[in-house]
DNA sequence: TCACTTAATCGTATATTTGCGATATAAGAT
DNA sequence: ATCTTATATCGCAAATATACGATTAAGTGA
């Protein structure tokens, strides 16, 4: 590979990249449907619920929160979690934005 | 990694990894721009607008036809792309319904 | 037929992702 | 102080992704 060739695309396709990346796995899909659903924060619940290792599972947390997605604070010996709202209404936004960029010349499709 | 854990997800949660994965990649965001743009079919002009080689740029396009979000003609000795509008579609909406599913318990934000 | 053009594929190198067990860390309980 | 519990991190292995040059394949035109 030598060398990345992702800083030569704009900014706004490397973020939207970088937040497409974040949740194209499942168990990070996962992962935000239980935060959501409890709304509560939650910590080794979702080691439970996944089919995944205790260390796995940190570590599509710690993307996740890299992402911005989500939100963890230690709360005694345990962490808790939670969506990081802002964050996530803004790349919802983006995303749409993005559809609504390639809508723009509806469906006149050639080929 | 010895065994792929994607399987024990469930369906649709794979399928949207699937997709964000596809959209995944500054080059793919941008040839899908570049496709939304011209409206009508490109070939080896993506290569020429992006700073990629002709070999990476083709790899790019299969992906994003293995995901089906792109369709490719074939057009005398050239290929003909253009977004598959139809699979979009499906997508954006599947999108927002996971957007709108996270969202039901809306921004109580526990920490 | 023989070049020329266009695009796909192959082979290869390197980087990143995914996953786990083992180990560290840190707070609470005894 | 020591044990327990909950998480994070380290180290490793395997799989994927990214990128490119070289080659192949297939159509066009001379």
């Amino acid at each position: 590979m030598a060398i990345h060739k992702k800083e030569e695309f704009s900014q706004k396709e490397q973020d939207l990249a970088e937040f497409a990346k974040a949740i194209a796995h499942p168990a990070r899909i996962a992962i935000l449907k239980v935060l959501a659903q409890r709304n509560e924060c939650i910590c080794g619940e979702i080691v439970d619920i996944l089919p995944l290792a205790q260390s796995t599972v940190s570590q599509h947390l710690k993307e996740l929160k890299n992402a911005g997605l989500i939100k963890g604070t230690i709360d005694g010996p345990r962490t808790c979690y939670c969506i990081n709202w802002k964050a996530f209404e803004k790349f919802n936004t983006e995303f749409n934005l993005l559809f609504d960029t390639l809508k723009v010349k509806n469906e006149k499709a050639c080929c």
